[in-house]
RNA sequence: GGGCGGUUAGCUCAGUUGGCCAGAGCACCUCCCUUACAAGGAGGGGGUCAGAGGUUCGAAUCCUCUACCGCCCA
C-alpha cells in the first residue's frame, strides 16, 4: 500500500503502542554489547508536561534511540518524583475546595487522599510523555517515595547518620511561614522591592538600669524584629561608639522579660558588643542583633554567646516575646510598633530604599529568616569528592561553561537543611525516646528476615501502623502497585527491592501465620473504642494478652498473672496506653488480693457492667477466647539505650531532594548489588536543566560518589531554558506557555520534537514561536510526500521485477553516485553532531540533505529514468531512491521516530522488524566519489544559470526552450551528454546541442557557468540592452571577487603563511574567476557588435 | 558587589581549533496548480556580524575597553 495523505495522530499512537508491545525499550540484561544508560529526570507526579519536558525528553530519546540503533544495549529508566511541597499544596487545595481542612483530618487520612490522587495525576504526565514517543524502559518505572525508594532513602540516612554526616542543630533557617515549612536557601527567590529604613533610638542605660539620657541610634528595615534583638553591636575601632562598648540599652517596646527558644529568660537590658562584621559606614554604624530572626545576627550571635529570642509563632505571628504586640501579624505589628516609637520620640527618621526580600519560590510569601531546630547534612565532606570528579573531567559537563559554575558553589557549599514541616514524603526515620531522650535512627537492618525487612518498611512507609491487622497487611501487600500497576505491592517488594521470593508472605496462610509467629499479639475485647463510657478496660486486655503471648497459660491463678504482668508491665501499658487511650485501675495487676476479688468478679458478673470474662474452678480461671473481637499485631521498636518501648517518630519529612539525589543508583536496585547496578552504573549521561544544577546535579554526584564510590554519570548535557518567541519566561500568568500537547495534536510529535531538536543550539536559550514547529511540519510532510513518490514506484515496479538491495552491485549513474557520496556526506557530519549533542546540527544536516539534495535534485534526476528509461535504468534508479530513502529514515528516526517508521516499514529489503532496534547508517569509504560529486556539483550550477536566465527574462516555466551547451572541456563534454535528458527535465528544455567548438547562435541569451556556456534560444528577439545589463551585472559581481581574490594572492605573506590547502583553494577559485570573466566579457563585446550592427543595419 | 552569558538579514537563530566575498527557516518580491508535495516548485532582494581599539597574512570567530540586554550567586 502506498502512503495516503500525511496524518500524524493516525500513526504515531499506533507505532508507540507496537514498539511496547514487542518490548524494544526494554534492554536484554544479559546481552554482550556495550551498555548506554540514562535516568529520566522524574517529572513531579502532580506536573503536567511543559515544554521544557519536552524538550528534555526529547534530547534524551534522540540520544538513547541512536545509540539503540548504533547497538548498545541501551536503557532509558524513567520515573516520578513525589515533589513534596508541590504535591501536598495541590491536595490541600483540592480538600479546602471540598471545605476539608488538612489538620482537622489529620496526617494518616491526609496521606491517604494523596495517595489515592497520585496514581491518577501519574497517569496523565505519564500517557503525555507517551505521545512525545519517549523509548524509555516503563517496565523499570520507578518512583521517589516507592516501597524501594523509602527503603534506600532510611538506608541512606541511617548511614550518614552514623557517620555524623546528618546532624540536628539550631538554625536560621528560611522559613516559609504560609506553608509554614523551612525551605532550602535554592528555593527562596530575591526580589528588588521598596521599602524603608527606620533610624530608632536606644536609650542607653548606667549599671543600675537607668536611662543616661544618651541614645544609641539603629537602623532597620524590619522594626518589629527589634523586639527579640539580645544586643546592639558597633565596629571595635569605631570613635563614635568606643567608649559604649560594654555598657547596656534598654530596648524600647519589648518586656521586660523575655524567653530564649530554649527555655531561659532574657532581660530587656542588653548589651552593646563589638564586632567586626559591623560596617560602620552603612546606616548608623550601630546594629541591632537579632540572632533568632536574621542569619547575620545568628553568627554574630553565637561568637558572642547571646541568647536567641523568637518573638514570632510558626505563621509569622507575634508570640508572648512580643508582650503587647503579642497576636499580631508581623506586618502590623511592624505599624504598631513604628507607631509606638514615634510617639516615644524615638524614631530618629525614615529613609525609603530599594532593597532585596526574599521570596518562597513555592507559596509567594516573604520568607522568615527563624531560628528552628532542623536536620542537616554536612555537604563540606561529601563535596570533596563530588569537586574531585568535575576538576579531573570524570563527570563532564556540555557545555562546558556549567562546570564553574558548579565548582563555584561546590566550593561554596554550605549545610543543606534537609527537614522539611510536611506531611507528604520520606519521614525522617527517627524516633525519640520518651523516656531518655535517645536520638534512635532504624532501618530494615534491624531485621533479618525479608518478611520481617518487609513488615518494617511498611510501618516506616506509614502504610501500617505500629498495632496493624492481618487485614491492613494482606490489603496492602496484594493490592497493585503504584509503579506497577500489574504487579502486586509484594510482587514489587520481590522484583524491584529485594530481588528476591518472599514465600513467608505469599499466601493467606503464610502471612498469617509468619505474623503469628513474630509479632506481639494484642486482643481487642471491644468492638470499637468510640464509646468510652462502655469501653472494656485495661485490666482486661492485660490478662487476654498476657495469656494470647503466652505469658500465661489458658488457665491460671492470680499469681501466674501478678507475675508474668510484673516482668511485661512495660510493654503491656505502653501498647494499651495508645490503643485505649488511657489506663484506668492498674494498680489492680499489681495487689494479689484486689487482683483475686477481681477475677471473681469477672468470673461470675459481679461487676457493674456483670461482665464475665473468666471460667473459675477451685481458684483456677480460665481465658473465655469469645470475647477477643480483634487480634492486632504489635511491631516492637525499643529504645537502644534504655530499651523502653515508648518512642515517638520525628515529625518532619525530608526534603524531596534527598531522594531524588539517589534516583540515578536506587532506580537500578541500591542498597541491593543487583545485577542491573552492575550492568548500568554509572550512567552515561544526564540531561537536564540549568535550574537544577544544585537542587539536584550537585546532590547526585556527592549521593553517588558517596554510597556508590563512583560517579552517577559521565556525562551532564545541559539545555535551555525554552522562553517564548520575545524571550520571556513561559508562565501561565502571562499567557504566553506553549503546550506541547496541543502542539502534538496539532502538528503531530514528530514535527515538535524536529523543531526542539533544531532550535537546540548549545549555551542559548530557546526562543519557541509556533511558526517554527509549524515550518517543521512542512518538512515531516515533504518527507512524507518525497517517500509517496518513491514507495508508489517502487510499488508498481515490483510487480514485474525486484530491486536491488546491493547497490554496489549496480550500475551506477553519475547522479547515483552523486547522492550516495552526499549520503555519506550525511552520515560523517550527523554522526559527529550527535555524538557531541550538537542536535541542531544534526537536524540541519539532515534537513538539508533530505529536502535540498535528495528531493530537490536527486528525485527530479530519477523521473527521466523511471518514467522513459530501460529496464536496467529503471531497476538501477529505483534501488538506489530506496537505498537512500531507507538510510534517511534510519538517520531521522532519533529525531521523528513515527513518520520514518510508519515509511521505513513500507519499504522492501527490510532487515530487522521495527525502525528503533534497525542499524544505524555507517559511513562506507566505497561509497565516495569525490568526482562524480564535482561533476554533478558543476551540473548543478549550470543547471541554475540556465534557470536564472529564463527567470531574467520572464521566460514562463512551462515554455519550453532549445539551448546550445559549449562545455570547458571535453570531459564535462561527455558527462553533460550522459546527462541530457536530466538537462531537459530539470531546465525544460526541448533540444539541445551540446558541443566543445560551439559559436553563439544569434539571438541566444548566455549563461555562464564555470565548466560551461549556455546560449538559450528563446524564439523571439531579444533585449539586447536588458542581456548587456544583466551580463554586465554579473561580471561586476565576478570582478569584485577576483579583486578581493588577488589581493589575498597578491599578498607574500598569505602565499608564506596560510595554509597550503587554503591557498590552492584560492588560487583554483582565482582562476575559475578569472576564466569566467573572460567568457562574460566577450558575450558583452559580442552584443555590443550586435547592437551596432542592427543600427547600422 | 562577584560570576556567567548574549548582541549576526524585517523576525527567530546557526556559524566547532581564526581561512566565507557570512548561512538557514520564517517573512518579503517575481513567475508557476509541471502526473511526490501549492504544507509545493523556480528565481530574487535583504547583513559596515552592537561600537571602538588591538593581535594576525587573514577576525563574526582571539584579546582589551565601552554600550545595551539577560541569568545566577551574595
Amino acid at each position: 500500500m502506498p502512503l495516503g495523505e500525511y496524518n500524524p495522530s493516525e500513526i504515531e499512537k499506533k507505532w508507540y503502542e507496537e514498539w511496547l508491545k514487542n518490548n524494544l525499550f526494554t534492554p536484554d540484561i544479559d546481552s554482550e554489547k556495550p551498555k548506554f544508560s540514562v535516568v529520566m529526570p522524574p517529572p513531579n507526579v502532580t506536573g503536567s508536561l511543559h515544554i521544557g519536558h519536552a524538550l528534555n525528553m526529547t534530547l534524551q530519546d534522540i540520544t538513547v534511540r541512536y545509540k539503540r540503533m548504533k547497538g548498545y544495549n541501551a536503557l532509558w529508566l524513567p520515573g516520578f518524583d513525589h515533589a513534596g511541597i508541590a504535591t501536598q499544596w495541590v491536595v490541600t487545595r483540592q480538600l479546602e475546595e471540598q471545605g476539608i481542612n488538612k489538620f482537622d483530618l489529620g496526617r494518616e487520612k491526609f496521606i491517604e487522599k494523596v495517595w489515592e490522587w497520585v496514581p491518577k495525576a501519574r497517569d496523565t504526565i505519564k500517557k503525555q510523555i507517551e505521545s512525545l514517543g519517549a523509548s524509555c524502559d516503563w517496565t523499570r518505572q520507578r518512583f521517589t517515595l516507592d516501597e524501594g525508594f523509602a527503603r534506600a532513602v532510611r538506608e541512606a540516612f541511617l548511614e550518614l547518620y552514623r557517620e555524623g554526616l546528618i546532624f540536628k542543630a539550631p538554625y536560621i533557617v528560611n522559613w516559609d511561614p504560609k506553608d509554614r515549612t523551612a525551605i532550602s536557601d535554592l528555593e527562596v527567590e530575591y526580589k528588588e522591592e521598596k521599602g524603608n529604613l527606620w533610624y530608632i533610638k536606644y536609650p542607653v542605660v548606667d549599671e543600675q538600669g537607668n536611662e543616661t539620657g544618651e541614645f544609641i541610634i539603629v537602623a532597620t528595615t524590619r522594626p518589629e524584629t527589634m523586639l527579640g534583638d539580645t544586643a546592639v553591636a558597633v565596629h571595635p575601632e569605631d570613635e563614635r561608639y568606643k567608649h559604649l562598648i560594654g555598657k547596656k540599652v534598654k530596648l524600647p517596646l519589648a518586656p521586660e522579660k523575655r524567653t530564649t527558644w530554649d527555655g531561659k529568660e532574657v532581660s530587656n537590658l542588653i548589651p552593646i558588643i563589638a564586632d567586626d562584621y559591623v560596617d560602620p559606614e552603612y546606616g548608623t554604624g550601630a546594629v541591632k542583633i537579632t540572632p533568632a530572626h536574621d542569619p547575620n545576627d545568628f553568627e554574630v550571635g553565637q561568637r558572642h554567646n547571646l541568647p536567641m529570642v523568637i518573638v514570632m509563632d510558626e505563621s509569622a505571628i507575634m508570640n508572648e516575646n512580643a508582650g503587647k504586640y503579642k497576636g499580631l501579624d508581623r506586618y502590623e505589628a511592624r505599624k504598631q510598633i513604628v507607631e509606638d516609637l514615634k510617639q516615644q520620640g524615638l524614631l530618629e527618621k525614615v529613609e525609603e530604599i530599594v532593597h532585596n526580600v526574599g521570596h518562597s519560590q513555592r507559596s509567594g510569601a516573604v520568607v522568615e529568616p527563624y531560628l528552628s531546630v532542623q536536620w542537616f547534612v554536612n555537604t563540606k565532606k561529601l563535596a570533596k569528592d563530588a569537586i574531585k570528579v568535575v576538576e579531573d573531567g570524570t563527570v563532564r559537563f556540555i557545555p562546558e561553561n556549567w562546570k564553574k559554575t558548579y565548582l563555584n558553589w561546590m566550593y561554596n557549599i554550605r549545610d543543606w537543611c534537609i527537614s522539611r514541616q510536611i506531611w507528604w514524603g520520606h519521614r525522617i526515620p527517627v524516633w525519640y525516646c520518651q523516656d531518655c531522650s535517645e536520638t534512635n535512627v532504624f532501618s530494615d537492618k534491624e531485621y533479618d528476615s525479608l518478611a520481617k525487612k518487609v513488615i518494617f518498611n511498611m510501618y516506616g512507609d506509614t502504610r501500617i501502623s505500629q498495632f496493624f491487622s492481618f487485614e491492613e497487611v494482606k490489603n496492602y501487600l496484594y493490592s497493585p502497585n503504584f509503579n506497577q500497576p500489574d504487579k502486586t505491592n509484594l510482587e514489587f517488594y520481590e522484583k524491584f527491592v529485594f530481588f528476591k521470593e518472599i514465600p513467608e508472605l505469599k499466601t493467606e496462610d503464610s502471612l498469617r501465620e509468619f505474623l503469628d509467629k513474630n509479632y506481639k499479639k494484642i486482643p481487642l475485647l471491644n468492638e470499637s473504642v468510640e464509646d468510652q463510657e462502655k469501653i472494656i478496660g485495661f485490666v482486661p486486655h492485660a490478662i487476654f494478652y498476657l495469656y494470647k503471648n503466652g505469658y500465661i497459660g489458658k488457665t491460671f491463678n492470680e499469681k501466674d498473672v501478678l507475675k508474668a504482668y510484673k516482668e511485661h508491665k512495660d510493654e503491656i501499658v505502653f501498647i494499651y496506653d495508645s490503643i485505649l487511650k488511657g489506663i484506668k485501675r492498674a494498680n489492680i495487676l499489681e495487689d494479689e488480693q484486689k487482683l483475686k476479688k477481681w477475677l471473681i468478679d469477672h468470673a461470675y458478673g459481679n461487676c457493674k457492667e456483670g461482665r464475665i470474662f473468666f471460667t473459675e474452678n477451685r481458684g483456677v480461671f480460665g481465658i473465655i477466647e469469645d470475647h477477643i473481637k480483634e487480634t492486632l499485631y504489635y511491631l516492637e521498636l525499643r529504645c537502644k539505650k534504655c530499651g523502653s518501648p515508648n518512642l515517638k517518630q520525628e515529625e518532619d519529612v525530608l526534603d524531596t531532594w534527598f531522594s531524588s539525589a539517589l534516583w540515578p543508583f536506587g532506580t537500578l536496585g541500591w542498597p541491593e548489588d543487583t545485577k542491573d547496578l552492575k550492568t548500568f552504573y554509572p550512567t552515561d549521561l544526564l540531561v537536564t536543566g540549568f535550574d537544577i544544577i544544585f537542587f539536584w546535579v550537585a546532590r547526585m554526584i556527592m549521593m553517588g560518589m558517596h554510597f556508590m564510590k563512583d560517579r552517577p554519570f559521565d556525562d551532564v548535557y545541559i539545555h535551555a531554558l525554552v522562553r517564548d518567541e520575545k524571550g520571556e519566561k513561559m508562565s501561565k500568568t502571562k499567557g504566553n506557555v506553549i503546550d506541547p500537547l496541543d502542539m502534538i495534536e496539532k502538528y503531530g510529535a514528530d514535527s515538535l520534537r524536529y523543531t526542539l531538536a533544531a532550535l537546540a543550539a548549545q549555551g542559548r536559550d530557546i526562543r519557541l514561536s509556533e511558526k517554527r514547529i509549524e515550518g517543521y511540519k512542512h518538512f515531516a510532510n515533504k518527507i512524507w510526500n518525497a517517500s509517496k513518490y518513491v514507495l508508489s514506484n517502487i510499488e508498481s515496479y515490483l510487480e514485474k521485477g525486484n530491486l536491488s538491495a546491493d547497490i554496489k552491485t549496480l550500475n551506477l549513474s553519475l547522479e547515483d553516485k552523486w547522492i550516495l557520496t552526499k549520503l555519506q556526506e550525511t552520515i560523517k557530519t550527523a554522526e559527529k553532531a550527535i555524538n557531541e549533542y550538537r542536535y541542531n546540527d544534526y537536524a540541519s544536516a539532515l534537513y538539508d540533505f533530505f529536502w535540498h539534495q535528495y528531493c530537490d535534485w536527486y528525485l527530479e534526476f530519477t523521473k527521466e529514468r523511471i518514467y522513459k528509461g530501460t529496464e536496467e535504468e529503471k531497476q538501477t534508479a529505483l534501488s538506489v531512491l530506496a537505498y537512500v530513502l531507507d538510510q534517511s529514515m534510519r538517520m531521522l528516526h532519533p529525531m521523528m521516530p513515527f513518520i520514518t517508521e510508519e515509511i521505513w516499514q513500507k519499504l522492501p529489503n527490510k532487515t530487522e522488524e521495527f525502525l528503533p532496534i534497525a542499524k544505524y547508517p555507517e559511513f562506507e569509504e566505497e561509497l565516495l566519489f569525490e568526482k562524480e560529486k564535482e561533476i554533478v556539483e558543476s551540473f548543478k550550477e549550470l543547471i541554475v544559470s540556465i534557470r536564472t536566465a529564463r527567470a531574467d527574462f520572464g521566460i514562463e516555466p512551462s515554455r519550453k526552450l532549445n539551448i546550445y551547451i559549449k562545455p570547458a572541456n571535453e570531459e564535462f563534454e561527455e558527462s553533460l551528454k550522459a546527462l541530457i535528458p536530466a538537462i531537459k527535465h530539470l531546465a525544460k528544455v526541448e533540444n539541445i546541442e551540446i558541443d566543445k567548438n560551439l559559436e553563439r547562435p544569434e539571438n541566444t541569451l548566455v549563461a555562464v557557468s564555470s565548466k560551461a556556456e549556455v546560449f538559450i534560444d528563446i524564439k523571439g528577439a531579444i533585449d539586447l540592452e536588458k542581456e548587456i545589463a544583466r551580463q554586465e551585472k554579473i561580471l561586476k559581481d565576478i570582478e569584485k571577487s577576483i579583486s578581493i581574490s588577488e589581493k589575498k594572492l597578491s599578498n607574500e605573506n598569505f602565499v608564506k603563511k596560510a595554509p597550503a590547502h587554503v591557498v590552492e583553494k584560492e588560487k583554483v577559485f582565482y582562476e575559475e574567476l578569472k576564466e569566467k570573466a573572460l567568457k562574460v566579457k566577450e558575450i558583452i563585446e559580442n552584443l555590443k557588435e550586435a547592437i551596432n550592427i542592427s543600427k547600422t543595419t
